[in-house]
This record gives structure tokens, C-alpha cells and sequence, in this order.
DNA sequence: AAAAAAACTTAACCCACATCAAGTAAATTT
DNA sequence: AAATTTACTTGATGTGGGTTAAGTTTTTTT
């Protein structure tokens, strides 16, 4: 992975989007620089200052909070073309309180708070890609929030896995059960059950 | 309230985040127009195609989604100068799961679907103010989420407190354990519980 | 390849909040 | 002002998932 390649994967994405035209490319590809994060590495770390924002070119990565009691809960987890970063500290000055960390070794483009402005105000179409993008999320956590309220975690599990078919493959069930928000004692209980009914059923 | 009115509090409310031309502030101000929906009338109702945006200018909405047990889970409550609307159906051309009510005679300002959009070509500054009150939507959204999967019933009601003084004097007992996802019962307990030991403390 | 660490399983017990039921109080309708 | 509906309270009982603990299996490190 180089940082070209990576531009141009990012610019390929945008292009889905929007048009931009060749000078908007060349200003939106040089604001962002390619950073590797090697496995169980962090992105963003709680309690730090830093406010980026990243692009996934490669790799995976969870972002999760740490509870009182030292819990983690994941918020998402992120693969190739999604974006990463912590909207929340954009706002307030205070320090993070979102992690990011990769879950094997990882690419992504990186740009800061300010350079992000900068860029808006060069490019003022991304405003618009930005808030459709910004919105999407809302939508999906609306969904997600909905779920955690009014479903079980037998419910959200099955959700999960309808809705991203394969997670199972990519992420460690410990983890799993910090996205649906048990621990893990409880989903391994939970696959028990699923199982012993499948087999009486059948 | 008359609509002359209204379009002003949108234009004073707008005019705080960003700066608009007298043309643009014409333009966006003609492209809402006031409604008043009655006590417990709905602007917006699950299962319709209504694809509106509404900014309140007087009143009390709650928002809230209806599960498969026809229990109603409040996801915001919104009072003068808030937006509202169903993000979700904006994407999906599905109809809305949300429900917005009023709870009291209200007044909103409302736009249509095809309409914002006209409007974002119109005045694209708009991208930009729309883009941060998402974000910052999100924002909020990720926190409650987040309080959701880490803390317990009280120390939910105790942020919620906390965070908006006085909702207990706006918003019936029921429809605050419906936002702190909790029954109406629990609640009432819960509150028990906390008299009882500030009683014992002094 | 051995040692250590991380991931997963299973079981007994526990608790925050749900459920069910039956009341009282307050607000709305007639 | 009486009747009805809606809001709130209280108590007994139930349960999904947490807690604790002790295993086994898999992965990572050395």
C-alpha cells in the first residue's frame, strides 16, 4: 500500500458520490496523508487531543467507549471505505472519549480538524457529500439505537448477523458481544440455546 | 402566531450559525410554511410517506418509535427552535417509523422532501449549517447510546435531569420513563427509592 | 516446541427491571 | 358536577442477562 494508491481509492469513493472536478480531486487527494496502524495499535485513544479524521483504505478496526467499570462497547466497528472519527470532540474542545483500534494491520488516510476545514472551504461541494454522509449514520444509529431499547440481545444478534452476514468470520465473538452490549459469558450462552433448539427441532 | 412571524424566528434562528443575503434569506424563508398541529395530532406518523422536515416554532413534540409490542420508545422530546423529521426515510424510500406528536397546541414550520432539496441548490450555504447540526445531532445521539449500554436506569434519569432542569415540569412521568427506557412503574419506584434515601441522609 | 496469554465455554447464583394486578389521584370529557 | 379516561403508585412475582469462578481451547510469544 502506497499513499498514491490509497488517494485514488478515496477519490474512486467520492466519485460514486459526487463529481468533482480534476483540480477538486488533486486538492481533495493532497489533503489527506496515508498512515499505517499495525494490529492493536490505536487511531484515536480516549483521553487524548487528537482530532482526526479517518478513511479506511485497508484493514479493520473497532471504536468503542470505556465505562466507569472499565467495560469497553463497541460502537462499530470499521472496514475498507468507511470513515472513522469522532465528531463529538469536533464540538467540544474537551479531549476524546472515542477509541479506534485496529484489529490487524491497518491503512488509512488521515486528516485533521483544521485541514478538514480548510478543505471545505476549497471544495464546497463536500459539504454536501459530508451531511448526506453524516446523515446516513444518524439514520443507521436511530436503527441501532431502536434495537438496543426494544429488543432482546437474542434479537439484536440475529440482526446483526442478517445485516452483516460473515462478521462472525471477521470479528472475535468477545467482541461481538460488545457491539450487541452483553458480555460474552452471555452470548456463549445464548449460541448454546440457538443450538439445542436448532437440534430439537430437526 | 402567523407565518410572517415564524419565517422570522427560522431566519433569527439561522442567522446565529451562519450569514445569509437578504436574497437568500427571502428564498429560505418562503420555502417553509407554518402549520399548526393540534394536541395530540401527529406530524408525523409511522407507516405514512409523509416525507417532511419540521422546525418547531412553539410548543412540545415527543418523538418516538412504537415496537412489536406496541410499547412507544421516545427518542427525543422537541421544543421551540428544534428541528425534527425522519432522516431515516429520507434514504430508504420506505414509509417512517418515526412518530412525532405534539403535546401541546404547536406550531411548526415545515418543508417537503423535494423541496430541501431545490432549496440546498438554491442556497448552498445551507449544506454547511445542515452538515453541523447533524453532526452535532450524532453527536448527542452517540452519548445517549452510550449512557443506554453503560449505566443503569438511575444514573440515566439523573443525566437526564442534569442535563435538561425543569423537563419534569414539561413532560408527563411516563413519557420520561419511555425516553429513559424504562416502565412507567419503574420509574415511579425508582423515584421512591431516591426520596426515601435522601430522607434517611438528613 | 514450550510457555504464556487471550478467547471461549459452562455452571451456580444474583439483581435490575419487567410483568401482572389492583389500587388512588388527577385531568378531560360530557 | 358526574362520568370517564389517563396518570401515577405500590406490591408480589418473574426473568434476561450480569457476576463469579473454574474450567478448556486457541492464538501468540519466546
Amino acid at each position: 500500500m502506497n499513499e498514491e494508491i490509497a488517494r485514488k481509492q478515496l477519490i474512486d469513493y467520492i466519485n460514486q458520490k459526487i463529481e468533482l472536478t480534476p483540480e477538486e480531486q488533486f486538492t481533495v487527494a493532497n489533503a489527506y496523508h496515508l498512515h499505517q496502524i499495525k494490529k492493536k495499535d490505536f487511531f484515536l485513544k480516549e483521553d487524548t487531543q487528537c482530532k482526526l479524521q479517518g478513511f479506511v483504505v485497508g484493514g479493520t478496526f473497532r471504536v468503542f467507549y470505556t465505562d466507569k467499570k472499565s467495560l469497553e462497547h463497541v460502537l462499530y466497528f470499521a472496514f475498507k471505505d468507511w470513515w472513522m472519527g469522532d465528531i463529538a470532540s469536533f464540538f467540544d474542545d474537551n479531549p476524546t472519549k472515542l477509541n479506534a483500534q485496529a484489529m490487524e494491520d491497518s491503512w488509512i488516510l488521515v486528516i485533521g480538524r483544521e485541514e478538514t476545514e480548510q478543505l471545505f472551504t476549497d471544495v464546497p461541494k463536500l459539504e454536501r457529500l459530508f451531511r448526506i454522509i453524516t446523515q446516513r449514520t444518524l439514520s443507521v444509529l436511530q436503527k441501532r439505537f431502536f434495537l438496543t431499547v426494544s429488543a432482546n440481545a437474542e434479537e439484536r444478534y440475529e440482526e446483526l448477523i442478517k445485516r452483516h452476514d460473515g462478521i462472525e468470520q471477521l470479528v472475535p465473538q468477545h467482541q461481538i458481544a460488545s457491539y450487541l452490549g452483553i458480555l460474552p459469558e452471555s452470548l456463549s450462552r445464548m449460541k448454546k440455546q440457538l443450538m439445542d433448539r436448532r437440534m430439537k427441532k430437526n
